[in-house]
DNA sequence: ACTTGACTCTCCTGTTAGGGGAGGCTGTAT
DNA sequence: ATACAGCCTCCCCTAACAGGAGAGTCAAGT
């Protein structure tokens, strides 16, 4: 019989630990002194210790090395199938952490390159339903917009539509020809009719990649294509199409330099991580 | 101004969220009611928001975020040591991670290429400094031990040494030839003059792969064997000689099956993950 | 004016796997 | 007899919130 101290010697474990595994029922020492409380534990525990730091190191909880322990007896294909979830659950761990590595290097690389470029915070979010009103149109140049966005503003006053919220643009196409977008309006419910305007509706659940554009509309081009550096680096890829929403627009202020403009994109991960052998085909 | 639901949804965090890092002073609302307690938030503190949400994407704690965010004015360096920093860390999360990944398989394939076998708990952990004395030697035939060990013994009681632990073995060379090793017994301080017997030191933070063996040294090969299996599986290599403790040998029991014996290799990892990343991280 | 329901507030507890320390008992060696 | 190492229990602490209790606030509808 050992004393928790010498036990914990031989197992390479801290005295806290024993007495914590001992409070969870993990492992109880083989006999407790009745009128010291001294805790004594057989050679033999060690190999319950090992199994248990062995299940540990795997990434199980304490509690799943309980449930295992309790199930153990010779009943190998339940413990196979739990280390194969568990192997799942790992897997997903190393993406998401070499992922994060790769974001890091990404900003990091932002940082370096593009030092006196203005700073970008770009974030990963799922997005809410949302119901707009509002017109599709193809417009040749950038500044044909303000004044497209303006008749639609003007067509949701005229049918007494009332916004919930910012305006709302949604690219579906920008190229040499120019801009094929839809502008329009949150809405609490869409309307029995209408006249004129049409219905967008954005799915709840998407993945999007997030970020804010200050200031005037003029560089929000710039804005734009670091966000699409940022989806490519970062080991995305796009899955719809950007929009942007207009949290502080000349609707609200007169002063441009306040104006707050939030792009969005939805992507998808490229996962491709788990060919080892076809890593970075770029 | 935005009270906080509506805030915790444009940014797609909890309200918990807001409320927490209100308390830790890290994000605090531009404005809050003296009267209702109501928490209000500007629209240009989505760009907090962001930028916080992007560094802990990062895995920064909230703690350097607003430490980050405290020396944030203009000092590009400063931050661009500390991504650094964190790349560096996150680099070594992810070895760990995949280390993890790479011992569940390793368990995995143990247990269903070898489920009639017995399953073995393997461990690392660092050692403790330990002083043996004892001899060594070059046996041709494995039974040969046994009688080595007890003349080593004989010797101890003779030169009234106290062993202050179980008998180590420490395997030096194990081949056709036989074996060479040395036999001794741990000790409290190395005695200041010694007679046939040698001393043998094993450092202290060691880092070895541990394993027990139950019962009578006949299949303890096999032990050993599936040891090496494992750390090879694991994506370690071999960092010195092998020992066995005698945690309870023929000394303490006359069972054979009770017989508890632990084997120990110095290991070290292969460190070639770093090197894929090297490109990119430098 | 009243009520309803949605929203918000503070405060408390719980999560993982133990670590740190206070205050007190035990066991052994000198 | 006394020192000193080792052990005990009990309580608080971690990070980043989540859940819930109980109470106050706000705008709309009756």
């Amino acid at each position: 019989m050992l004393k928790i101290g010498e036990f914990a010697r031989l197992a390479q474990v801290s005295i806290k630990t024993l007495r914590h595994y001992d409070k969870i029922d993990l492992l109880v020492p083989a006999h407790v002194d009745e009128s010291s409380g001294y805790r004594l534990y057989k050679i033999d525990q060690l190999t319950d210790i090992m199994q248990i730091l062995a299940l540990k190191d795997c990434g199980f909880t304490l509690e799943e090395i309980a449930d295992i322990r309790a199930t153990n007896t010779h009943d190998t294909d339940t413990i196979v199938t739990l280390l194969s979830e568990q192997i799942v659950n790992q897997q997903e761990v190393v993406d998401a952490e070499q992922a994060r590595l790769q974001r890091l290097v990404a900003r990091r690389q932002q940082m370096t390159t593009m030092s006196n470029a203005p700073q970008y915070d770009f974030v990963i979010k799922q997005t809410e339903a949302l119901t707009l009103v509002g017109q599709r149109t193809h417009l040749p140049e950038q500044s044909d917009i303000d004044k497209f966005v303006r008749d639609v503003l003007a067509q949701l006053t005229h049918q007494l539509i009332v916004p919930i919220g910012p305006m709302v643009h949604v690219y579906f196409a920008v190229d040499e020809n120019g801009y094929d977008l839809f502008v329009g309006a949150p809405v609490m419910a869409l309307p029995s009719e209408l006249d004129v305007l049409t219905c967008q509706r954005l799915q709840a659940g998407q993945t999007v990649a997030s970020v804010l554009h200050h200031g005037d509309y003029a560089t929000i081009q710039q804005t734009g294509a670091a966000l699409a550096d940022w989806i490519v680096q970062s080991g995305y890829q796009y899955a719809g199409h950007v929009r942007e929403i207009y949290h502080r627009s000349p609707a609200h202020t007169s002063n441009p330099e306040a104006y707050l403009t939030e792009l969005q994109c939805p992507i998808s991960q490229i996962s491709n991580k788990h060919d080892k052998h076809h890593k970075e085909t770029k």
